[in-house]
RNA sequence: GGGCAGGUAGCUCAGCUGGUACGAGCGUCCGCCUGAAAAGCGGAAGGUCGGCGGUUCGACCCCGCCCCUGCCCA
């Protein structure tokens, strides 16, 4: 479980000795919808901080509308970082942008500024404020068990996961074919049991972590997707399509993307399909909130108004006295 | 005014030729989560089966009346 603390300082602790008493890092998570764009441009401007994404759909090249990328206008000249760094036809991998961001954060830090990772993908902000060591992965293996999982059911894979490693299989149910695949993986690659699970929410003195929510949220979904939709999500889909975006196992599942290829496809009218948009939207929403909820470093603000003020107040509560 | 179809979970609908609603999908709520995480998975709550009356040991399913919705005829 312990890392060689080089890792560990990438994000955290990188050549800032403590003249400036504020965090080295500082995040701003929480459900889809909330603000966290917005809010973090304002805040990097007043911290002097510069954005870095942990989205997992943004980071594909192309995807803009559907993702709520912020726009070149929308951010104001603060540098945005590890956004476009997929096609649409990979597959994300956590491990690889958990290198990218730590290795661009270190550089932000060593320009004297504070990175602020903003995005709403749990695991991606777990991946960059805790130690997570990702076994690898390998393709070949991959593709014989997903081809199994196809063939025989996740229960049967499951059946031979209890047999390799017992406690994995315990903690893992035996219709998630996902998770069951990746844990035989792991197994098959390393030689031992995939006994992986999520670290401790360890304290890091080092890093500030905000989470936005606002009770209005299902509305707000509501209107996005209704915004997106007219400002020509179904061509961007279209052009992405010719991009490959079928291909890709991750892309093309992204909220609005899937649906709108499903209703290229027919299963769907415009109405359809954008109603679907909101309904997996608003799922997700709760999911990444049943997530976050769960990290007792978190400060939540909400906001309805402003969160900046709230956000500063956190940022900067180190230095009691001087406004 | 007459005829037909229908009124069952928040929504869309199954179902029972009378014996405790197996309900399903969607929605809602709660939870899990180590290389696809906007993914993958688990659990829960919700119904006086339109109303009233009748037949019956017993009715959501039979009978009568009424109300509501849609379509057709006038």
């Amino acid at each position: 479980m312990r890392e060689d603390p080089e890792v560990r300082s990438a994000p955290g602790c990188g050549g800032r000795p403590e003249a400036t008493d504020g965090p080295a890092l500082i995040v701003l998570c929480g459900p889809t919808a909330a603000g966290k764009s917005a809010a973090a441009v304002a805040l990097a401007e007043r911290v002097d901080g510069e954005i870095v994404n942990a989205d997992s759909m943004a980071t594909y090249i192309g995807m803009e509308i559907g993702t709520a990328k912020p726009t070149p206008a929308e951010r104001r000249g603060i540098g945005h970082h590890c956004y476009d760094i997929w096609t649409v036809r990979q597959p994300a991998a956590v491990a690889e942008y958990s290198r990218l961001v730590r290795a661009r954060s270190g550089e932000i830090q060593a320009r004297g500024r504070v990175p602020i990772l903003v995005g709403g993908s749990g695991l991606y902000v777990r991946a960059i404020v805790d130690d997570i060591a990702f076994p690898g992965t390998d393709p070949a293996i991959r593709m014989r068990l997903e081809r199994d999982l196809a063939e025989s059911g996740p229960e049967s894979l499951h059946a031979r996961l209890s047999a390799a490693d017992p406690v994995a299989a315990a903690s893992i149910l035996p219709r998630n074919g996902r998770r069951i695949v990746r844990a035989l993986e792991v197994i098959e690659l390393s030689g031992r049991p995939f006994s992986a699970t999520m670290p401790a929410y360890d304290a890091r003195p080092d890093v500030v972590q905000i989470a936005l929510d606002r009770p209005d949220l299902d509305d707000r979904v509501q209107a996005r997707v209704d915004a997106m939709w007219r400002r020509g999500l179904v061509d961007e889909v279209r052009m992405l399509e010719r991009q490959g975006l079928r291909e890709g196992p991750t892309a093309s599942r992204a909220h609005g993307y899937a649906q709108v290829l499903a209703m290229f496809d027919g299963e769907y009218d415009a109405a359809g399909a954008r109603a679907a948009t909101v309904r997996a939207t608003r799922r997700f929403a709760r999911r990444q909130r049943s997530w976050f909820r769960r990290d007792p470093r978190l400060h939540w603000i909400d906001s309805s108004t402003d969160p900046v003020p709230a956000a500063l107040r956190l940022i900067e509560r180190p230095a009691t006295l001087d406004p």
